[in-house]
DNA sequence: TCGGGAGTTGCAAACGATTGGCAGTAGAAT
DNA sequence: ATTCTACTGCCAATCGTTTGCAACTCCCGA
């Protein structure tokens, strides 16, 4: 099996950004672009409130890291993770890639470790021709607890 | 590959779980017992409010109907899933059987396909062994677009 | 069969994440 | 600079889920 950790590509230049807000049709605002920049510093899934925090203090509304989250999404910029704790994160695509990938976490201190290849192409071909479903997707996430805190 | 597609198995018999909650010193009351006959009615994956709705009229309390999901996924009896639109939903679990499986998910009209094996152990291990990372589990979902909400 | 105490329940309020309304603000095209 | 809208802040509303508390009931022992 090919190593599954994942070397973590080049972020985006924040101008090819901009470029896919404005091809989009949607402004290039202060609080946009504050996001995509805390994104492009953590590259590892945020959830809105992380996001906040790592704004400058009171840079901009929570209301506004959600709505900009939704569209950075429906852009493409960005994919969206659930662990299962009933909040959503988010992380930057890299470029040239889909950008589609998993993560383990750790169950006791959420240390995230993502995991480049996805190995369920060849599973969801089988799984369409079996079912008779299309345009499959999947969501996979793997949790355990990580070196560090085995030893405690 | 095998087949994907999962045949259910036998449904637990009643008695075998209240003697899982005798087990574990907790008392088998009307609710939970309603609670397991549902599940036992419906072998997918449902949420507590479709819980709720498929009880008696007015049988018991949303609250109750979540306390009682949690005992029996402590017990050991049902499995929690999350499809990403968070809500919660639980199943109950083959007799015989970890009850480890995944699900092929409608992305309009949310009807379910269960698939039975997991192709995820031998990967588990070898992630496991890259990463450092100890006790893995994951959670796995499909979605798709049904056979009949496709000719639509 | 009859208490009695611990486990359970119903009800309502509390909570946390997310969304929606609305009036004021600010991109960006002209 | 003007103007058209998209966007933002503020705040209330919504939704799934949890919790506090008093009333209730299951189940064991007498």
């Amino acid at each position: 099996m090919a190593d599954l950790r994942r070397k973590t590509g080049p972020s985006r230049p924040l101008g090819e950004l901009t470029e896919a807000l404005r091809r989009g049709e949607r402004r290039v605002t202060g609080p946009r672009l504050a996001i995509l920049q805390v994104l492009r510093e953590h590259r590892r899934p945020l959830s809105n409130k992380e996001v906040l925090a790592l704004l400058p203090q009171g840079y901009c509304d929570l209301a506004t890291v959600y709505r900009s989250m939704h569209l950075l999404r429906r852009l493409g910029l960005v994919q969206r993770f659930d662990v299962g704790d009933g909040v959503a994160r988010h992380e930057l695509r890299d470029a040239g890639h889909d950008g589609h990938h998993h993560h383990l976490v750790c169950r006791r201190c959420a240390q995230v470790v993502a995991i480049d290849c996805c190995l369920l192409e060849e599973v969801e071909r089988e799984l369409s021709r079996h079912s008779g479903y299309q345009a499959l997707q999947h969501r996979l996430e793997f949790t355990g607890i990580c070196p560090d805190c085995q030893q405690r």
